[in-house]
DNA sequence: TCGGCGGTTGAACGCATGTTCAGGATGCTC
DNA sequence: GAGCATCCTGAACATGCGTTCAACCGCCGA
């Protein structure tokens, strides 16, 4: 990485540099001042081509989608299709993309518009292959597609959120490519055959579902709709600018 | 203000506002004073009964393990055995403790140590729970028991984890108990039939993993070695099991 | 040779942070 | 009432932060 380093502008290594500082340890948690030193330049050269600590925080986010979108788009052209592998194929070289992954996992969780552009991209490439996935017999339909596209597409990021935990559950320092590998064929058994071996959970849980008209439709139980306070903080505007 | 917190120490108040706070915006970004007018006091008080930012930090931890392992301790035993659908009614009282979702959402993620004791808990928990099923002849049998295990206790938490996004997907401002009850029959369907209607691409997954055992000797890259992007945080902890 | 102009820097500014400390208030004991 | 312990605070401190600014460098066109 260092010997392409080198032909760099500048300013792209300082983006490079905070890229892999933030993905380590969270934006608030990185000063300029250790981004510069990081990227051997001057704190003063990072304002100067970034306006801000916060402009260079949103093209790092800018660049980071246009990477991951670029390269999902790729390679579905390429391969055609079935997004589950494509998304394994991508985590499976991920020495490459070690810097990106850290912070594509905070972005997603931090609540940024960026973050939100990527689930939804992702969640929407996720319902249209199973609406074809089931429309062509090779997969099961869902009594809520929307939701089901939902879980998968969550499913999906699993490896990413809870990298760590992963890792540190199966003797892995991280996620590593045997570790993908690894991970295929339960998670393809679990897609096959499913988890129970009969389906009593199931039909007692719809049944019981059916049977309460609330549940399925219901505008609102004791005081969810109305309620102002669903958030933990007492009401204050949505303070989630910097 | 609040009904019961008058009654509360100005220690355990100070602590939950805490909790608030670091769950909804982050340890990082929210400062002693911050807190200290949350809870009505001043913020050498903060100081005084925690000793340092970080020690109020470590009590939050330990306060939220408690609870949680306390509540699911008696959850378990008061229904015995299901550890799924036992997770599901804990998030389905959700009002009750939108406080600590918040906070327990960053421990999982944030690579600390309760958020390990917290993950390896619910491995545990969820391997035994599977291993009695299996026996049981109420799961099928996996082929790698650990990833399953794994794989299944990951999915438990992604409500938590993606919240933002599982809301934002299904129009819901945030994981109420309407959400939580539309997700329970199309996870059991998963969790029932799976989602691949045939197992083609499961046996041509394990036929190609049988067969070429060593699938990845080329990607290995080598750049580990002296690469300071490598190692922003010191050498991986590696926390093996309890 | 000159002038200008991006790219780059060292030093400084104002500010918010975590923390300290001397002491005020309150209530209990003798 | 005196002494004491406990809980709590306002004011200050040192530090590190993001950012600004005047000036320096090396290059290129005139």
């Amino acid at each position: 990485m260092r010997s392409t380093a080198d032909d760099q502008t500048l300013r792209s290594r300082i983006r490079d540099s905070a890229i892999a500082l933030f993905g380590a340890h969270g934006a608030d948690a990185v000063s300029v001042r250790r981004i510069a030193a990081e990227a051997g330049v001057s704190p003063a050269l990072v304002i100067h081509h970034f306006g801000s600590k916060e402009g260079l925080r949103e093209e790092c986010d800018a660049h980071i989608v246009e990477e991951v979108l670029g390269r999902k788009r790729t390679a579905l052209e390429s391969q055609g299709g079935d997004l589950q592998s494509a998304m394994q194929r991508w985590l499976a070289d991920v020495d490459a993309h070690r810097a990106s992954l850290d912070y594509l996992a905070r972005m997603i969780t931090d609540g940024s518009p960026a973050g939100d552009r990527l689930f939804d991209d992702l969640l929407a490439r996720t319902e249209t292959m199973l609406a074809e996935g089931v429309a062509s017999g090779r997969m099961r339909p869902s009594s809520d597609p929307r939701m089901t596209a939902v879980l998968i597409a969550m499913h999906g990021l699993l490896p990413l959120l809870l990298e760590r935990h992963l890792g540190r559950a199966l003797g892995e320092p991280a996620l590593t490519p045997s570790l993908v590998r690894r991970m295929t064929v339960p998670t393809l058994e679990l897609y096959t055959h499913g988890l129970y071996a009969d389906d009593a959970l199931l039909e007692a849980a719809s049944a019981v579902l059916a049977g309460d008209p609330e549940t399925a439709r219901g505008p609102r139980s004791d005081k969810a709709a109305g309620d102002p306070n669903q958030d933990p903080d007492p009401p204050r505007p949505r303070a989630s600018d910097h």
